[in-house]
DNA sequence: ATATTTGCAAAGCCTTTGCAGGGGA
DNA sequence: TCCCCTGCAAAGGCTTTGCAAATAT
């Protein structure tokens, strides 16, 4: 498991070039952790990954990369407020997340088990929706 | 307008009393404004009010009061994806925030405009809701 | 050859903390 | 008096930035 296995490779290269960015090495190992791999991962999780997978990198590379793929709309980045470290998720359709107050662990869930309603005028036009729900889970 | 009075000094007393928090002069000043007169104001907004409105009171013992209030469960901080700041909101009642990306303004919605149900399994015990609409508006 | 990207280190921003001095009950 | 609070300054954590060296086309 973890190996970086050639189809992650090609498909994370072309999502890249599609969004009008230079796939470089570094991005790339960034990428296919980022985009295929991880679930809500920070940067630090981020960078131990690359780490144990590419050569070398530096943290900058890491958070300019992920700034990157955030503008070019491949990645969204979640903010909780309990900490000051941000999460990238790849999920980039309107879902919603489940944070477990005890793990700290934040989970999508299926779209299917909530439905928001709005009756808002049309002065608003809305962009993005995001939900967190949070509490525990036995 | 702006004038520190009576009532909210009092009632705001009161509030930090039955919160079991010793209403000091400094916490006093920081109450009357974020807990009756501001709306999601963040530190810097909060400490150059209370400057105006009090003889002196230090950075530090604005952002140790916020946490005691946060705390004591009368004041809900919120971070937004894009700042690094903290706001808070001294409305605790479940609500759904729209963010006005041009203008960064954050407002409360009406409760009715929107509902979210959820068919979540009973392993999942929610203790809170936070929903975020965020876009434009004309 | 030329335009980008990388990497290091330093700086930046917001928030927290340690500790001495001060004030209220 | 005694305890808690305040305020300063320093530290802390995460992220960004400046700039020179490296890289790719």
């Amino acid at each position: 498991m973890e190996q970086s296995n050639q189809v992650d490779y090609e498909q994370v290269e072309q999502q890249l070039v599609e969004a009008g960015i230079k796939p470089t090495a570094q991005r790339i190992a960034i990428c296919q952790y980022v985009l295929q791999q991880s679930d809500h991962a920070c940067v630090e999780e981020i960078k131990r990954w690359v780490d144990a997978h590419f050569p070398k990198i530096s943290l900058a590379t890491v958070y300019n990369t992920l700034n990157l793929l955030v503008d070019a709309g491949l990645l969204k980045a979640v903010r909780l407020p309990e900490s000051d470290k941000v999460r990238y998720d790849s999920n980039i359709t309107t879902h919603c997340h489940f944070l477990d107050e005890e793990s700290g662990e934040l989970e999508d869930l299926d779209p299917g088990a909530f439905k928001l309603s709005s009756k808002l005028g049309k002065e608003y036009k809305i962009r993005d929706v995001q939900v967190l729900l949070r509490g525990v889970r036995r």
